[in-house]
DNA sequence: GTCTATAGTTGGATAGAC
DNA sequence: GTCTATCCAACTATAGAC
């Protein structure tokens, strides 16, 4: 209804699209059916956008940089990197839990990007978004830990990231929560054991897991 | 053209449906392309089919009841179980990266089968056949190499269906089949160490993995 | 800037001739 | 069993009044 300056209308339509697609799904984020969400009309979409795909690209360019930066500091002192994977892995964990729609919502989306050239960019700042923030609290981690990871950073991420796609995946079709969770506590523990002390010597427990040569030369995709 | 009987047609159908769903994705399999595809009118599919909705059942179907069992013969006796596990992860990436469209295509109909009621078997059923060829396998492994895996056999098999998808995923968006092929080495020597030999004693290697308590009341989900 | 009206496509589904 | 013709719905996109 009432007129609003361009930047602003776009933001209340990335933010309409982004509910109709949590909810029902990106075949559903019609411009028709966005417009209704948003209480406008049909033309204003196509005023604010210049077609579909623009609008479509700025509500997956609205998820991607909305990386939510995990908050190492609720994380006591003194734990063991074990601990301290865990309980990280279950923060992650509890956001995916607790936006259903919305993780089922970016797997729709990375692949509409490798069917559409015009969304091309979409899955790759996907991945660029998840593999820096990952990498970012690793690093974190092993600040706060004073520990060093035996493998790259980028392939650590890289594990992670994989880690929790593909429970999400399987979690978002059976629903078994207790299952995937269990499952990501089993792999942060596994996790912790790419870790040693950044002053000499070795691992808490056991010897480390034996590093695999052939990761050192890996591409540092992000 | 020629007058066939029903399901051999279906057959045909369903197989031009999957070509279509390969090559161009899943909304690309509309009634009238995959009729296109198979070279008769759009009649026949509506005769053969009662809705689009069967059509794609039946063309999943056929994708998840395809369960290429793994060669282990082919591996050659003697082997570690590292080894061994990685030379079966070998495998299955070999037969994913070979079938770049036929891989994306089954996270579409994941993705499609969680919004579309008409459709939610589908997604089980990818999964139940995936973690019960897992679960064949790493049994077959045990077997061959007299050794116990000391984790359920469920958790295990989700563990290495969900590592696969997670770097599935990333591989289709950046194809870097490199740090995917790294990475999932990595993992199946992380899983060497879920192994313990059947006679009595300790892992060949250092001590196995500490096993986690909560995960032997895991629920045996396939 | 926002609205209504409409053009132009595409796709699911059916009817009826052959 | 197979085909053509057609209906109907939904969608993108634009034009033009307000």
């Amino acid at each position: 209804m009432n007129r609003l300056p361009v930047a602003e209308r776009r933001g209340q339509l990335v933010e309409a699209a982004l509910h109709v697609a949590t909810r029902d799904g990106i075949d559903a984020a019609t411009v028709r059916a966005v417009a209704a969400e948003a209480g406008v009309s049909l033309g204003v979409v196509h005023y604010c956008f210049q077609d579909k795909d623009e609008l479509l690209r700025a509500m997956a360019h609205a998820i991607t940089s909305t990386n939510a930066p995990p908050d190492l500091d609720e994380i006591p002192d003194g734990l063991p990197v074990e601990t301290v994977l865990e309980l990280a892995m279950a923060g992650l964990w509890q956001t995916i839990t607790n936006n259903r729609g919305l993780q089922l919502l970016s797997y729709e989306l990375t692949c509409s990007s490798l069917r559409h050239e015009e969304l091309s960019q979409v899955g790759i700042e996907q991945y660029r978004g998840q593999w820096a923030s990952a990498e970012e609290s690793l690093t974190a981690i092993a600040a706060k830990l004073r520990i060093r990871w035996t493998v790259p950073i980028a392939t650590l991420a890289r594990i992670v990231i994989a880690a929790v796609d593909g429970y999400s995946l399987a979690w978002l079709v059976d629903g078994d929560e207790q299952a995937a969770g269990d499952g990501l506590r089993t792999f942060a523990r596994y996790a912790a054991t790419l870790a040693e002390p950044l002053d000499g010597e070795h691992a808490p427990q056991d010897d480390p897991v034996e590093v695999p040569a052939q990761l050192d030369g890996l591409a540092t995709s992000a």
